[in-house]
DNA sequence: AGCACGCCGACT
DNA sequence: GTCGGCGTGCTC
């Protein structure tokens, strides 16, 4: 017996099977699917059973294989099939599109199944004198005997070990905790006639993509759970996606209450052995409803009825290393082998999914209000070009008093600005105004070193100028108005109340996410003040205002999906205001308020946005009037980078002839870790041979090691 | 990816 | 003389 093997490693130079020979005693143990353990050189590595076969065109003796790892297999039939048209469509390495469907403890090279975590337990002796920092550890443990490290990390390991030297503390390796789920009573919640409509269209309708247009708080979730209800009564299973943020822990608990232990949730807040746990579960068909974010498309089911996909416009569906792979194609391409419905959710759905709801190759199914007669807040534009007269800082005379009078009768206010300043964006300090590539309509990228204007599609590049050319102020400066500043400004405004801010730098401790979101949700502050990681799923009924500081920061980003992105945004923050019986409002500070993002939001008219959107896309030839491809190509060696993209540029080129070509450009981050790196845009409506081509550059590639090529289908951004 | 092989410079 | 730099090639 002959296998063919696809080893663990991530190299395109050994991406492809290798025969081994099966030993005797081994033959009755290997299966396609199950990983085994071979030589390679003068190492042993793990690989996957991908053939079984009795000839090898291999023309020297074939080694055998070591040991067979798994008495289950890993990888079912539609698995390997799935991972072969992941490669296909990806341009990955297959071993990588095989490791990225498994939790660690599964994947191939990877051991260790359980998570250990170090915990410290305090056992008091008061005979023993502490030193004052000695005791400020101990003071930690107040009613509690046992800390995780985590909970101590603020404490240097050297202070932990003198106390367990002491005999105060003990460490201890402990397994972290695996899941159980409840049940909790079926709480019968009657739909209203409109979710009645989308359920009994979804199960009727003879399409199999579908999308569910519904705004902020019009019941999605409940549609959901009637769908899979009705899945699951036919026998067939589930999976259920969520956008990978922190705050769908509130969607998954109610998956739990209302389905109880037939569900498994896969979400990168699992520990690695949560992870194994659950995917056993669903492997072994004890679990029939998978609930998780972009990975868990990849949830080992068998007979497929129905996959849902929540927020599907959400950015964090695209991987965005390799295989960068888009969840919802792969969705599709899952539903296809099972005969499967898929139901796209959203508020804001993506230009592209719209279109195909249009033009009728998805199903448009609208969930256009509120439940419960909740009404959308009120939405109040204040034009920043005549308020900054009267603002102090950064805050409008109208925001100042609408804040006052909301916290007069002690609700709670949300105050958003969205800062991602990575990029130098030019803007008119004074009016608000950028300069945009006369080619490409994005804003164009500031370059200190040659004072230059740069548009990182094309390389269109002007000089810069001080003085604005909208209203002659020389006012033109990097963008830079963060929350931290803002923060200050509000110590000095309203310094009786009590602000909590989020976001990059005050949640990269662990729980720090829950512990901000609890204290508000709690009243202990009257203010929370963050990055767009408050605009999402976050649900405080006491909030009765949404301030947006500015809302042209996410506009004026380099990015052709700007507007939409900012769209959403507002859509979304908005969506926070008076989610109870009390009234909510909303005060939208922009320099740029007739700009269809901003004016769309206050009317909370999707239907406008995408017609001007599209019309824009349309003008500009962007996604969905055509595709779009990202390749990056990279060396050590500035001149082999540039050389190397100049000449991919003409061979593609050549072969490509219904593509349009952008650059190459300098990437964005032109040097990064001491890699030069180029970039190219393809956009294209039809170009059958482009896989077939793009393969052949990867290939080609492949075995020089002084250049590095990356191809991004679909790029969610194009820098 | 890792590891051997092999061909050039600069050190005890 | 030898040690060690890293370019090249191979792994069933």
């Amino acid at each position: 017996m002959i296998v063919g093997v696809l080893v663990e490693l991530m190299n395109k130079n050994v991406d492809r099977i290798f025969d081994y020979q099966v030993p005797e005693e081994l033959t009755s143990k290997v299966k396609v699917g199950v990983r085994v353990r071979v030589p390679f050189a003068k190492r042993t590595l793990e690989g996957f059973v991908l053939e079984i076969k009795e000839t090898t065109d291999f023309h020297e003796t074939l080694r055998e294989i070591n040991e067979v790892l798994d008495d289950e297999v890993i990888l079912n039939e539609e698995l390997i099939a799935l991972g072969k048209w992941l490669q296909k469509e990806t341009l990955a390495t297959l071993i990588s599109c095989y490791q990225v469907m498994l939790p660690k403890a599964l994947k191939a090279g990877s051991h260790g199944t359980k998570k250990y975590i170090t915990v410290y337990h305090y056992i008091p002796d008061n005979n023993l004198s502490l030193t004052t920092s000695q005791k400020e550890i101990v003071a930690c443990f107040k009613d509690k005997t046992t800390l995780s490290s985590d909970d101590l990390k603020q404490f240097s390991t050297s202070r932990l070990t003198t106390l367990v030297k002491k005999g105060i503390l003990k460490k201890e390796k402990v397994e972290t905790y695996r899941l159980t789920y409840q049940k909790e009573g079926s709480s019968n919640i009657t739909l209203t006639e409109l979710q009645n409509k989308a359920v009994h269209d979804i199960l009727t309708d003879s399409h199999s993509v579908f999308l569910l247009h519904g705004v902020t708080g019009s019941g999605k979730t409940e549609v959901y759970i009637r769908l899979i209800e009705d899945t699951i009564k036919k026998g067939k299973s589930c999976i259920v996606l969520v956008p990978e943020i922190s705050l769908t822990t509130q969607i998954i608990n109610r998956f739990k209450n209302r389905f109880g232990g037939t569900i498994a949730v896969l979400h990168s807040a699992l520990s690695e052995g949560e992870k194994y746990d659950e995917y056993r579960r669903i492997a072994k068909g004890l679990a029939n409803i998978v609930i998780g974010a972009r990975s868990a498309i990849f949830a080992p089911l068998k007979n497929i009825g129905l996959i849902i996909m929540d927020e599907e416009h959400s950015d964090s569906y695209k991987q965005e290393n390799m295989p960068r792979y888009d969840t919802k194609q792969v969705a599709l391409e899952r539903a296809k082998y099972h005969h499967a419905k898929v139901v796209l959710g959203s508020a804001t759905p993506t230009l592209e999914s719209y279109t195909r709801a249009i033009k009728n190759y998805y199903k448009l199914v609208e969930l256009p209000s509120r439940i419960k007669g909740v009404s959308l807040p009120e939405i109040n534009i204040v034009d920043m070009n005549q308020a900054i007269k009267k603002a102090t800082f950064h805050f409008s005379l109208e925001l100042i008093e609408k804040m006052k009078e909301v916290l007069s009768r002690k609700e709670q206010i949300m105050l958003l600005l969205n800062r991602r300043g990575y990029s130098s964006v030019i803007i008119c300090q004074n009016c608000g105004f950028t300069k945009k590539c006369p080619r490409c309509d994005i804003t164009l990228t500031y370059h200190k070193k040659s004072n230059l204007l740069r548009c990182h599609y094309c390389g269109y590049a002007t000089t810069m100028n001080a003085t604005c050319p909208s209203c002659h102020e020389k006012a033109m400066k990097p963008l830079g108005v963060g929350t931290e500043k803002i923060e200050e400004e509000l110590k000095q405004l309203f310094p009786n109340e009590k602000v909590l801010r989020m976001d990059v730098d005050t949640t990269s401790n662990k729980g720090a996410h829950e512990k901000i979101i609890n204290s508000f949700a709690k009243g202990e502050a009257s203010i929370l003040l963050g990055t767009q990681m408050i605009a999402k799923g976050l649900d405080f009924p006491n909030v009765t205002l949404v301030g947006v500081i500015n809302a042209d920061t996410s506009l004026m980003l380099p990015d052709f999906r700007s507007s939409e992105v900012t769209f959403d945004l507002l859509n979304q923050v908005a969506g926070r205001s008076g989610r109870s019986e009390k009234k909510g409002s909303v005060i939208l500070q922009t320099f740029n308020k007739d700009h269809y993002a901003i004016f769309c939001a206050k009317e909370n008219n999707y239907k406008k946005f995408y017609m001007i959107e599209m019309k824009n896309r349309h003008m500009m030839n962007y996604p969905p009037y055509c595709y779009l491809v990202l390749i990056h190509i990279a060396s050590k060696d500035e001149e082999v980078a540039l050389k190397e993209a100049k000449r991919s540029y003409q061979v593609l080129k050549k072969y490509l002839d219904k593509t349009i070509f952008l650059g190459p450009v300098p990437a964005n981050i032109f040097k990064k870790y001491n890699i030069y790196r180029y970039q190219m845009i393809l956009k294209y409506k039809k170009q059958d041979n482009l896989h077939e081509v793009l393969e052949k550059l990867v290939k080609y590639y492949a075995s020089n090691n002084k250049v590095k090529i990356d191809i991004d289908f679909n790029p969610l951004h194009l820098s």
